[in-house]
DNA sequence: GTCTACAGTTAGACATATTCTCAGTGCGTA
DNA sequence: TACGCACTGAGAATATGTCTAACTGTAGAC
């Protein structure tokens, strides 16, 4: 697996101590982070980590192509890692959202609609996650 | 056609002036307006209006059944007198945001995801409107 | 006809998310 | 060594939305 450091090169981004550092949580993240959220995990190993610079480096990192950002949540934006078209599902009870592979869903229709030229869509679903 | 007032009283709201001021705006809407839009536009015609009030009446008027939110803005909600399924498209240049009928897409896949109770979904496209 | 209760309105304070400003830090290079 | 420059960090600024508490207007009790 490419390190970190890695990635940060082939996407052309100055490697800093705390790049690496929200790096290595927010590009391994499962959980749809928000910039606090990234900032209070990152702290606890990089305590002096400004917000300024989790949001300057966030929004370097979109970017730059590391990360899409989502606008799924009431009132705040959330990060992905996963940079691939798919779709979310947000989990009415927790907020928590949860991404559904591409595959899983077909959406058809979308070229026939003569008023919009499509250039990405994805499915929001919401309900309750079940419990596995 | 009904009046503000029946829609008002048919939905057990007191009508007072702010709300009617309100309602004649944001239920004829088709903007997709957020709070301060709606703000904006009354106080035109009622300029004593406050944006706590303003606040208030666009979430009572959802717990009524009257508007949706709809969360496909960066940074604010947005309220939609449309309130039956249907989907939305953004447009990226202007962040406008324009209805799609639910008749026009179809999504299938979605009642196959095992993990996930699903009670409702849309499909948020993006790009570019065409002019018409 | 007053009194009172109470829903509604208002201005401004507050909470939160995000961006901006600008001074400080550290490193590569002349 | 000195400079330049990208990066960082503290706090101010901005924006959306909620809360507080005082005020208003009206419907019903007496
Ligand atoms: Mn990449
Ligand atoms: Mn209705
Ligand atoms: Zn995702
Ligand atoms: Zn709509």
């Amino acid at each position: 697996m490419a390190t970190t450091l890695d990635t940060l090169r082939r996407h052309h981004i100055a490697p800093t101590p705390q790049r690496l550092a929200v790096a290595d949580y927010v590009l391994a993240a499962r959980t749809h982070p928000t910039a606090d959220e990234v900032w209070a995990q990152v702290r606890k190993r990089c305590p002096t980590l400004s917000r300024a610079t989790v949001y300057n480096t966030l929004n370097l990192f979109v970017r730059k192509g590391l990360l899409t950002t989502q606008v799924v949540k009431e009132g705040t934006l959330v990060f992905d890692p996963h940079v691939g078209a798919h779709h979310h599902f947000v989990d009415v009870r927790t907020g928590k959202v949860y991404d559904v592979p591409w595959e899983a869903l077909t959406v058809s229709g979308a070229q026939a609609l003569r008023d919009f030229d499509v250039r990405d869509y994805q499915v929001i679903l919401r309900g309750h996650k079940r419990r596995t």
